[in-house]
DNA sequence: GTGGTCTAGACCACT
DNA sequence: GTGGTCTAGACCACA
């Protein structure tokens, strides 16, 4: 679990872990019941303070994609085969990117090629092997999203 | 020119204002060459302080999305038709997509609800029938979506 | 706003706080709306740090009490009157109502005398007119406090 | 005696342990003089290391609820008719119960619910009500609240 | 070993 | 002025 930051964005510290790592629980390279390194171990790893770890890790618990543990750590909690979001999450999320389209059409981008990118981002998301996923639950196929 | 804004979000209250005027350009409500309301204007109407209402015309012209005169006050500086975005806006804007996406995929969205969603966000932005600029005030039409 | 901390205490002061805040809200002291001190100011008043504050502040955040505004810093999102609980809370706080008197029982305190202290316990909340009790729902005048 | 553990609840294992101990001996399923199974044997039942039972049995003994003997293990102290509570215990207790209760009066449960679920909690100590304590000072009546 | 708490100070963002 | 972020180090609680 190598992530990649940049110290100098405006994007904290800590929202940039957050972010990498919900990619990563997106696309599947974390799945429900992986661990991730400790707060500690990954400070070091990536040259920062352990508390900027910690309320990456803290928001992640909050926003349920995260279970703390004082034994074993921080295991990824959700999954995005676990089931539908909690109530109240998508309303939320599509007024953010509402937002955000809004910016790449304001900006001249045209419809269909903001929806290309949505799809193409989509598809990044399950990179794997699609011949080994066979055994698999079968449904998750539908994710090239046509 | 009616924006709502949420007092105790999050969300800085000169973002607020931001994407909302983000969202009227990419919707056509507000094209090219439109003007908008002086920021103590604004602020009055707004119930804020306008150097809040300053921050968030002076954010869109960093962004191209305004231009700034002494006179004529603060116009749209471009819009959707106006031609494709200036090269480094995409790059950045797809960064901030994919994790977007991938907060709903990590949250058990499947693949086609997400592309659903920016499916329905788009056409929220078509504002129908194009030819009925006539009605104008009659713009609500637009927004109901899904 | 006056709240004495025990220092030496083995509650963490920042539950301290909390604790204090929310007896303040059950008894009227603090209705909804009502403002209290910046994270800074009661820090230097209670001669704590202000990241201590700012813990106990945004734990009730959290918790549904308290709504946080940079302008006017954080207000009273919650009363004993603003309706009931959330769904989950009552579950939840049962379980640890049961472990407290529990803990009297197992130590010799017998039903009635545990019943007693809680209905002490709630009459303490509303000490204001007593004679006005025959009003009941009237009760609004009792916590003006103000 | 079964005790469940929730590993990934925020209340530490060794505190879940001695609550569910402590509210068997409120309930009489523990009466005094009864023998609890050893550390290890309940560390193996219960799939955690013997430190964290032992820990909680430790506890339990300083709080008076708990006898330890090298030959006989532990065996519970006192209960419910051993007599009243040493003091200093009621006071520290009742902090305790008005912090939880102000909880949920904050959160807007009435007076009224609020003594209502604490009796319900107390009958569920009562496993078969033989004599039902007869009259029971009849507290139960939330006229001191409201 | 793990995470949690508290303190401390510097700097930034928002209004 | 407000709150938020990041860093830093010490100490404690838990398993």
């Amino acid at each position: 679990m190598i992530l990649s930051l940049d110290l100098d964005s405006e994007v904290p510290i800590y929202l940039q872990i957050r972010d990498r790592i919900v990619e990563a629980i997106a696309s599947g390279e974390l799945a429900e019941g992986s661990s991730l390194p400790s707060t500690r171990q990954l400070a070091v790893d990536l040259g920062i303070n352990f508390h900027t770890v910690n309320k990456a890790y803290d928001l992640l618990r909050q926003e349920g994609l995260l279970r703390i543990n004082r034994k074993s750590g921080a295991l990824v909690q959700r999954d995005a085969r676990t089931g539908p979001p909690e109530p109240g999450f998508t309303d939320e999320w599509e007024t953010r990117l509402r937002t955000l389209l809004a910016e790449a059409v304001a900006h001249g981008v045209d419809h269909p090629a903001v929806l290309g990118s949505c799809a193409a981002v989509l598809t990044s998301f399950t990179p794997t092997a699609p011949t080994a996923q066979g055994a698999d639950h079968g449904a998750e196929q539908g994710d090239s999203a046509s």
